[in-house]
DNA sequence: CACCAGCATCGAAGCGCTTCGATCAGCACC
DNA sequence: GGTGCTGATCGAAGCGCTTCGATGCTGGTG
């Protein structure tokens, strides 16, 4: 707990000039700086936070509100939130955290108390109540997820019509002419903003390749047997409808399911059936078989939020909007052509 | 963002009367106080945290170090934060977020910089590397889980032993004589302290009790369906050893599998065989049938633990030392006499 | 060689709060 | 009516840092 005083005492230098040659703020000799540097380590100093603070007007902290609902789903919604840590690290940032329970007056709470330099809204609802906080909010605010009224918000999110989009082209330039679409339960749809940009994104690229669709909605979510058998008469509808490929926006118990059920029928992936998964945020490779994926990666959507928040507080903001990051396609080899189909070039 | 000063002139009082008035610490005439109350709600003011971090040397902050790691359970982990989270803020703390890429760097820097006035270490390894940093501070931390090393910590947990012996002892009061434990997989006893416990404790009580016991540890862990068939097995192995009833200690997707197993060998439960759950953090009345259950509450241990955080913060600091929580049986109905026993009573 | 630019450094004024040690009025007591 | 309380309030001194505005030097320029 050595304080700047003690530093510059040991360096031989003034208070200042032991402040200046840690911020960068002003040039410093560099025989000064080593002595400083030296001094420092010695004394293992950290400028106080609190200080640091009340003079320099930057806490240095972002506050990060995720509901942690008991009904959100804690594997991706852990990601997001370890993904913004260690955004916010590599810019010196630490992360507080604001759970649902004051979720809105805790907004209010750090920020008119200046316990942070922004806040990172995670878990975004399509009518989220922080939105209109983060409205009257004296610090900025970045939105990982788009809600429905998102005026004058900053917001990143995956690109999710085009991921639906490059998963269409994949399976129509394999030649496939029609493609079923396996997605999140319906009520997935009212509490999220992405599903339906998904699917949207799906039918329109479809139309644009003038190839068949088929949609298939589980009635169940979640991981319990009647889900997996609700995903199992979903797969088996959209087989029924002569598709020869399926593009799964759902969750892992449900493309755990698909494969499942792939299998009982004996169709092969990628043999018999097609498969690409969109927006996941866990692992499709380690499926049975592996799945090819345009997912959603926890990190570039923090990266980006976290580097938004940072421009925000530059003397040059970025202008509030959608920021959308640029899904891309990762190749785990369970796309080929429909059986039967001729294989050429053109 | 008003400062103390306008509520002063507002108020019609000095700063320090102020002050005085918001923390308690001097008497203030019920006039005085009325006055700045309403000042106060008027100008929605909030004293600067780093401010009053560096004048109060109280920065109302704990550190929460949790790994996050990617092979962690991660709803059991959300649970453990969440509750932590509702437990400081009951005292009007924040939690500062602390991830696996600084653990032990991140608990260093926050106490040398005065950020946190104490640090919450979550999901505790047995050989944790946190435990030397933690002995280094000059900050309190409080354990939630007992590291193999933990001379002079404060430790905070659920009483594992206690908590299977409470379970043998409802299972052989109901008549059973031969009973199975399915534990965690193997690895999961190098990983972490508190499947040993368990495991000891239901032998320990079952020797005590009289009756016979068979272990049984699937040979994998996680939610594919390979795991699930080693759950099987494991069941398979128990039962043909004569057990009338099973003690689980094992995640959610293995609770799953077992009952799934029972039901595609016919047995009902309670009838044919009894359950009971140990030291599960997910609900095991949402199971087909529900399970009784001995269960590990994560708020109770963060309560216990913020609890313990503060008082190491008081005048009067307690003892370093395992604070075990008292484990407490919920009965859902999944135990009953064993088949064909006399109910007698005594 | 006087002059100015630019570099390196320093001193001091805050930042907004808490808290210590007065001060002062009112009151009881002998 | 002096003395000593107690209760309510105030003034001022920090807490440890950042940053503004000097100041003193060095060196190039005309």
């Amino acid at each position: 707990m050595a304080k700047i005083h003690e530093v510059a005492e040991a360096a031989g230098v003034s208070i200042s000039t032991v402040s200046y040659a840690l911020s960068g703020k002003r040039t410093i000799s560099a025989e000064t700086r080593r002595r400083i540097d030296d001094a420092v380590r010695e004394l293992d100093y950290r400028p106080n936070a609190g200080a640091r603070m009340l003079a320099g007007r930057r806490t240095n902290i972002f506050a990060l509100t995720e509901p942690f609902r008991a009904d959100t789903y804690a594997p991706a919604h852990m990601a997001f939130v370890l993904a913004t840590s260690i955004a916010a690290r590599r810019h010196d940032y630490d992360i507080l955290l604001l759970t649902d329970e004051e979720a809105s007056a805790g907004m209010r709470r750090v920020a008119t108390s200046g316990l942070a330099d922004g806040v990172i809204v995670l878990d975004v609802a399509p009518d989220d109540e922080r939105v209109a906080v983060a409205r009257l909010l004296k610090i900025p605010a970045v939105f990982v997820g788009v809600p429905t009224d998102h005026d004058g918000l900053v917001c990143v999110d995956l690109d999710f019509e085009q991921a639906a989009s490059i998963a269409v082209d994949h399976l129509v330039d394999a030649g496939h002419r029609a493609i079923g679409f396996v997605g999140h339960p319906a009520e997935a749809y009212l509490r999220s903003n992405f599903p339906p940009r998904v699917r949207a994104g799906f039918e329109a690229r479809a139309a644009d390749r003038d190839v068949r669709v088929a949609i298939g909605s589980p009635a169940i979510g979640g991981s319990s047997r009647r889900a997996a058998e609700s995903v199992h008469a979903t797969v088996a509808s959209l087989l029924e409808q002569g598709v020869t490929a399926l593009v799964l926006h759902c969750d892992d118990t449900a493309h755990a399911a698909v494969t499942e059920e792939l299998a009982r029928r004996g169709l092969r992936v990628p043999a018999d059936i097609s498969l690409v998964s969109v927006g996941a945020t866990f692992d499709t490779s380690a499926f049975h078989p592996p799945i090819d994926a345009v997912p959603l990666v926890p990190q570039a959507s923090c990266d980006l939020a976290i580097d938004l928040a940072m421009r925000l507080l530059s003397e040059a903001p970025p202008e509030p909007g959608v920021h959308l990051i640029a899904p891309e396609y990762r190749d785990r080899g369970s796309v080929a052509a429909p059986p039967g189909h001729a294989t050429t070039a053109g």
